[in-house]
DNA sequence: CACAAGACCTGGCAGC
DNA sequence: TGCTGCCAGGTCTTGT
């Protein structure tokens, strides 16, 4: 589900129900995830303030009084705000129960995400240390792409959704930003000039921004704070439309798997 | 070091 | 209707 824009959605859409407000206690149903959520980490919470949720990639940050809480929602994760009381459903694991009378309840039907408290600074945390600049940040350029991609001869869509390289870009917007740039997604990215890679740094921006705006893409099952689905769906160009007409030329849109994951983008608009 | 493939999990859907 | 196989928004680990 996650790509950078649904996490930054769930983040705005959170963020004014937690920051400020105490966890008055952790209730966990599955502690099976990605990793095995700590025994201890209903006693490390209770009572913590939340003094800040910030985003690095696809992980939402929450600074506590003591340490951070980290949270990955994988593929299928998504939060919702709801009165603590509300019965769980199938897949609810785990509830921040508010001093609002409020819980931030964590359902994650595969559990691919993550939850792991950390007492250090969260820059330096393994799952965080090695990754790379954020898409919408000031480091983050062509001229970046570019260089990044002179030691490699991966398809430039490996390299785009490469977290060392450049946090944020998954399936969807990777497939997306190369149809905008108009550079073929299997295309070797030490063979691509620098001045195509500031089309393609530009789309990526371009096109996670847009994302964010809209509330995210909802395809089957993301849905934000309020569990209402986003929006950005309606904007894509290539993912999702194998066979049917590129918007630009009419041709149809090609699938090929490139890396295991599913490619779409138009053979004659992309080079 | 770079890369490909496998692993983790459940649910939805197409096809028979 | 029910079964089977395949697919899915991510990313860590293993083996070449």
């Amino acid at each position: 589900m996650p790509e950078l824009p649904e996490v930054e959605t769930t983040r705005r859409g959170i963020g004014p129900y937690v920051e400020g407000h105490r966890i008055e206690r952790i209730i966990v149903r599955d502690r099976r995830f990605r990793y095995p959520i700590a025994e201890d980490l209903e006693t490390r919470l209770a009572g913590q303030r939340v003094r800040g949720l910030e985003r690095r990639g696809k992980y939402l940050l929450l600074a506590l009084d003591e340490g951070t809480l980290l949270l990955h929602l994988g593929m299928s994760g998504s939060l919702r705000v709801l009165p603590a009381l509300s019965p769980p459903i199938a897949h609810d694991h785990v509830d921040l129960i508010l001093d609002s009378g409020l819980a931030v309840r964590l359902h994650d039907p595969r559990r691919f995400g993550a939850l792991v408290w950390t007492e250090d600074s969260p820059e330096t945390h393994p799952l965080l240390s090695a990754l790379g600049p954020e898409p919408l940040g000031p480091v983050f350029d062509g001229e970046y792409l570019y260089r990044a991609s002179r030691p490699r001869r991966c398809a430039v869509k490996i390299l785009i959704m490469d977290a060392a390289v450049v946090v944020g870009v998954g399936n969807i917007y990777a497939n997306e930003s190369l149809y905008l740039a108009g550079i073929h997604p299997g295309r070797a990215c030490n063979r691509i000039a620098a001045t195509r890679y500031g089309l393609l740094a530009g789309a990526i921006r371009g096109v996670l921004g847009q994302a964010i705006e809209e509330g995210g893409t909802t395809l089957r099952d993301f849905v934000r704070e309020d569990g209402n689905p986003g929006y950005f769906a309606q904007s894509l160009h290539v993912y999702g439309r194998a066979g049917e007409p590129c918007h630009r030329c009419s041709r149809p849109i090609t699938l090929k798997r490139i890396g295991q994951r599913s490619s779409f983008y138009c053979g004659h608009c992309q080079r």
